[in-house]
DNA sequence: TGACTTAGGAACTGATCGGTCCATAATGTT
DNA sequence: AACATTATGGACCGATCAGTTCCTAAGTCA
């Protein structure tokens, strides 16, 4: 997973990824039947790890805070831990969806369900009047969505946590 | 440019390059010393290209305005042209910013010159009282620029012009 | 027209790609 | 201890990779 985030699909080589497994070709090819076999997996444990935490942070506390605090996770990740590593989805949006089309499926519905719990939060927050109801909750919660893959690039150029952070406070004022 | 946009640097093999501008292997060769030198001259004017755009429309009338109109026109990219397309920039962040030195020096210089842009807008739009002063010409302008590369990536996944749009109006709501 | 220069194209290079095979080593199981 | 099973690693495969060579065709200029 770490091989694929750094390197990209088609920039990582069976020799990346048996140095990054610590296995051995035979051992590799016993697991998983090739490479996108493998990459699949990967994208697979990627985007179910990250979007439980986004999940579960989404819904303790008040609405508005708990985007907050579901953010800022995402910019101080993108600050460190993605930042030389970036950010799995990111890095197969921009290089696969166009080649592959079941990584394009797993993408959108990545996006989609991650857009499904902001949008949660929003339409609760709306109903405490936490949140604006200036725009819709689908229109707040892809403006949302496209802040946090934002940071995902953004990080990748190596910005501070202090920097992504500045980034969540000023979009939170768009929910005002 | 366009073929490294769809199918990635790493994704894009010598064939795809002959095809891509009608050329043999001994003409490109003359042209290009080698396919990363290619790459650099693409991505050169690639940024060349649309930085111009950006600052065009930066600096045509009111500073709010301006801010909305060149992000609707990166809107209305990200849709379509860049759609299937792809931005180069963000594809090359995302596949070779770890990689390449030299590559992740171009990036960065795009990434602060086009905020250095964004700022001069925002700057003059808060002497105005276009544009709050709530939070800094810096941190406003680096959220606009994650607002911008974020599209970049959504655009992939085929979203229509219109949700694109609502985005550039919700983002504009946080300069409020 | 003839001398010179540049562009084009096909055959070829070594290296590396992803993937297979198989003998052997390690591990259970009875 | 004998046997069955699985894990391991190295040799190997054809295909494709980026890049080179060189001969020919097309211009260019006098």
């Amino acid at each position: 997973m770490e091989v694929f985030q750094t390197r990209g699909y088609e920039g990582t080589s069976l020799i990346d990824l048996l140095e990054g497994t610590g296995l051995s070709r035979g051992s590799l090819y016993k697991a998983f039947s090739d490479k996108r076999t493998l990459f699949l997996a990967a994208l697979d444990r990627y985007t179910t790890e990250n979007m439980e935490n986004l999940r579960q942070a989404l819904t303790q506390g008040h609405p508005r805070e708990a985007i907050r605090s579901a953010l800022l996770a995402i910019a101080k990740a993108s600050a460190f831990t993605l930042g030389e590593r970036g950010c799995l989805v990111v890095g197969s949006t921009t290089e696969m969806v166009s080649k592959d089309a079941e990584v394009k499926k797993h993408i959108k519905q990545t996006f989609s369900r991650m857009q499904g719990f902001l949008r949660e939060a929003i339409v609760r927050g709306q109903a405490e009047g936490e949140i604006s109801i200036g725009h819709s909750a689908d229109a707040l919660s892809r403006f949302l969505l496209c802040t946090i893959e934002g940071m995902g690039v953004l990080g990748k150029t190596g910005r501070t946590e202090k920097e992504m952070s500045e980034i969540v406070e000023v979009a939170l004022q768009a929910l005002r």
